[in-house]
DNA sequence: CGGAACACTGAGCAACTTGTCCACTCGCGG
DNA sequence: CCGCGAGTGGACAAGTTGCTCAGTGTTCCG
């Protein structure tokens, strides 16, 4: 992680679709470099996928909610995490601390619609009670960038 | 939003780097035509961008957190929402439900670093008091494709 | 019914990019 | 001082892109 490879993520980030050979003449090296160090990159798994990002309000799915699901003492994280996997519009799930809590991002067509993802998300023996958060507005949308470039 | 629209993004999820000519010969299309989904799927919104995705993970900080804040009654959201952005720890942000809540995403190198990016968050006069959650696992990671492959 | 609008096909073409070689240079550590 | 890894710049064939065009089938509307 040096400052090339900085410069290859930020120039990647700001126009994915440029390709190695215009991305080397930007950046001043050769080709073979940049290529090497987008394998590097991918191989060093900093850079996961290429992927098309997805908008979820483009796809009919405007309210994001957040649970905070307490999991019954004895029922395993693992089967909960299996039941949520199912549920299309459950986006992220992690277990996280406070005794068997987990947290869900998920994904409603409307207000009312929320109750219909959380009643699916409910209707699993692990779970005791939940706390249900509605996103309002977003502030930050989800980046990465600012930290590659604060590794200065 | 039609089947071959579903299966155009599920291809290009499934191997980004594919290329459209390839993918016409994979859907059994003219290559205009996935050339012309595309298109339309970018300017619909729904393809929001390409770009190389990133672990923070492998980029040295494998520490995520959670923070809820509580906004000063009178202090705007806005101001704190500026101030988190400057912060490149800060991944993500949102106004919640909750008398003036605020929650964000954040990334630290250590338990011990996550302190110092707590307290620089917390930099800030609009901010009340703020409660931490610690992401002990991934249950789920960040996935948008079953929903739409639900879209049947 | 006729006609317009639309999406898709299949083809062609020039310009460009990719993957893969190679020989050469440079700086660093043993 | 040699070897090693990293980068350079050039070359090549093969493949891809962006673009255009004529033709076809479907749907919708007056």
């Amino acid at each position: 992680m040096d400052v090339l490879d900085r410069k290859v993520i930020d120039l990647f980030a700001a126009e994915p679709r440029i390709g190695v050979l215009e991305a080397s003449r930007r950046l001043g090296v050769a080709r073979g470099t940049v290529q090497a160090r987008l394998d590097k990159l991918a191989d060093s798994g900093v850079i996961t996928g290429w992927g098309p990002d997805l908008s979820t309000e483009a796809l009919g799915y405007p309210v994001t909610a957040f649970l905070t699901l307490e999991i019954r003492q004895g029922a395993g994280h693992e089967t909960v995490a299996a039941h949520l996997a199912q549920i299309p519009e459950v986006l992220e799930a992690f277990t996280i601390t406070g005794a068997g809590d987990m947290w869900a991002r998920v994904v409603a067509r409307s207000n009312a619609d929320l109750q219909r993802v959380i009643d699916q998300v409910l209707r699993h023996d692990g779970i005791d009670r939940s706390t249900t958060v509605i996103a309002l507005a977003t502030q930050i949308p989800f980046r990465v960038l600012p930290l590659v470039t604060s590794l200065a």
